[in-house]
DNA sequence: TATGAATGAGGATTCATTCAT
DNA sequence: AATGAATGAATCCTCATTCAT
């Protein structure tokens, strides 16, 4: 008799094994037989549950994009302003459970397939879009018109930058350090509009 | 004799070849037989040169770095006084010639390697201390001695950020745009001192 | 659940297509493909199976050891006496399965292989002491000490002597041909003491 | 203008390559580019003079075998008497330059060789029937002719073995100490019919 | 649901051979 | 005579995927 329920705990189980191997191996050496192994069971049990590695890797990106998403958004919460909307943001992207070593070792590794893989491309372009509007509408509150696009892609830019550095050098960059960086960009941006 | 001569020719096909390929079909699905293809040799070739796949590979991110490097000191040649040695710096990480798409997406999947490629990994560390120290130098000379470190971090940070964002949409920044970026945020830098 | 106990079976049919792919194409042109071809399998189960060309290699080579070891025990269980248990050995190195072409062809291609391949020299260095060893404590209760070692070596050498014949001339030397001088030289050694 | 008489000489060059190449890698690891590199030449050049890799290898098995004729045929020379000759046989199987290290290595491998190679097959068969020729019309002056046959193939088995178990234990057996059992055989198949 | 046996396409690499110089 | 650049076939090995149990 089938053992119910079973799929969601699965699942769950086969996209942190390939979290763990993207960050152990490398995307490119992140073999089905690898994720199967992390995860304690056979191989080919990831096609009953996915239908392949494509649709697998697929399902880690868009769980790393939903956890970074709830991160800010339980932070948005209770944020009262433009400003405090901003900082949730910024603080939602450096939170302890988004910068740990393996999801930011993955998130480049995913990047660096954005190009070549639609799939994943959409899912980028599509939380990359929602960031982008998140801070131009608290922008918009802060900032003169002409001004709102420029803040919102050079904070962006900051963001990612700050990513990248962390996944380049691994224990180089702290979360209150990116965040520090991320939180002057901010003031500097909004101090030249109040002079 | 035998046709001579011919090594530093093909060695720069091949790399040149790498980068298209790599652009072309991403890191993991550039074969020996695509650069091969692409370069208008055989496959076997690469051994003869390179000795393998992997030497081509660091030979590539290398001559990448050399590229981005050369940029650079030609900027840093006509630049008089610490803030034009700063904007020579970003002048010449968003050249046309870096700034190419098939050189943006090469780069991301370097980045990509680095965490699990020592070879790699060393090369990015010496090009990431060359950048820092000769931002440090002027940012020295520029702001009091507690704000160079952040300083430096945050431009490299932002640097860094524009490339990934020319990566991940391409046609979606120009380097008018990105220079423009980096250098408000050099002069939000400086400006917060002179005040 | 899955075909269960294939092991044992896959890794015996694959043993002896080894050894039959050495006898027909010889060892250099003894290739996975067609250890698999003369196995009815895929070549990629030699590498789930084995790990490798290598490990199967060594795996033949250790299972004509063991046969020969085999046949050689059988023999010395109803042997009663030294020189019983000498010719037990002799007749156990020319039994019709040990001295069959195919064994006889392998033996000769590994032997090649033991003075650049340390693995397969340890199996041939083991087994030439075991040899030593029985042949040693039997001439030694039927021999001045003085005479033992010779005794030995030169049954030992014309032993390896009459397999390599075997090898290099098909069909040019039976079993009981061999066995009849191999015989004719212990009985020498004997009868001189006797004298 | 060309070299005159380099022929020979880049002959001799190639061949000795090729046993040290055969002695250092195995037979197998010995390709045209470390012969040409041992032989301090270009990998082109062998096509130029044998005509291809198996052109070469046969000449160095001939080469071997010519050298084992010359030194068993200097000896012969200042043989007189039958079992002068027989032990002049001995001899020169075990002289120096027959008995090296490199030479019985290479030995070895072409043997492995023969079952698979035709062209290889011929020589050996002639080397072999010019040795069983050889002692048998010695032997036929010394033993009555039921024993002949049987004293003639017990010697080359014995001769074989010895060597055999040079090339499989390097260092394990000297010279004088193949030549002594050898020696001990010959005087066994003698002194019985004297009785 | 889950296994692991089995496949076969595709990869890097090696190497004898050819050829322009 | 001699080089070494270049080829392309062949080899070992990896791996996603399928499938019988």
């Amino acid at each position: 008799m089938p053992k119910l329920g079973m799929e969601p705990i699965r699942k769950r189980q086969l996209i942190d094994a390939t979290i763990a191997s993207i960050h152990a191996y490398g995307y490119g050496d992140t073999t089905v037989a690898r994720i199967g192994r992390a995860a304690g069971v056979s191989p080919g049990i990831i096609h009953h549950y996915f239908g392949g590695k494509g649709e697998l890797l697929e399902a880690t990106m868009r769980s790393l994009l939903r956890g970074l998403r709830r991160s800010v958004i339980k932070r948005l919460e209770h944020a009262h302003g433009p400003r405090a909307r901003i900082e949730a943001i910024i603080d939602g992207n450096f939170a302890g459970e988004q910068f740990a070593p393996e999801a930011v070792t993955a998130w480049l590794a995913f990047w660096a397939q954005v190009p070549h893989a639609p799939r994943l491309a959409r899912l980028q372009h599509v939380n990359a879009q929602r960031l982008r509007s998140n801070l131009r509408h608290a922008f918009r509150e802060l900032l003169p018109a002409a001004r709102v696009d420029r803040a919102t892609s050079g904070l962006a830019a900051m963001l990612d930058g700050l990513w990248l550095r962390c996944a380049l050098t691994p224990g180089g960059i702290a979360p209150s350090e990116a965040r520090s960086l991320a939180g002057e960009y901010l003031e500097h941006q909004l101090i030249r509009h109040r002079n």
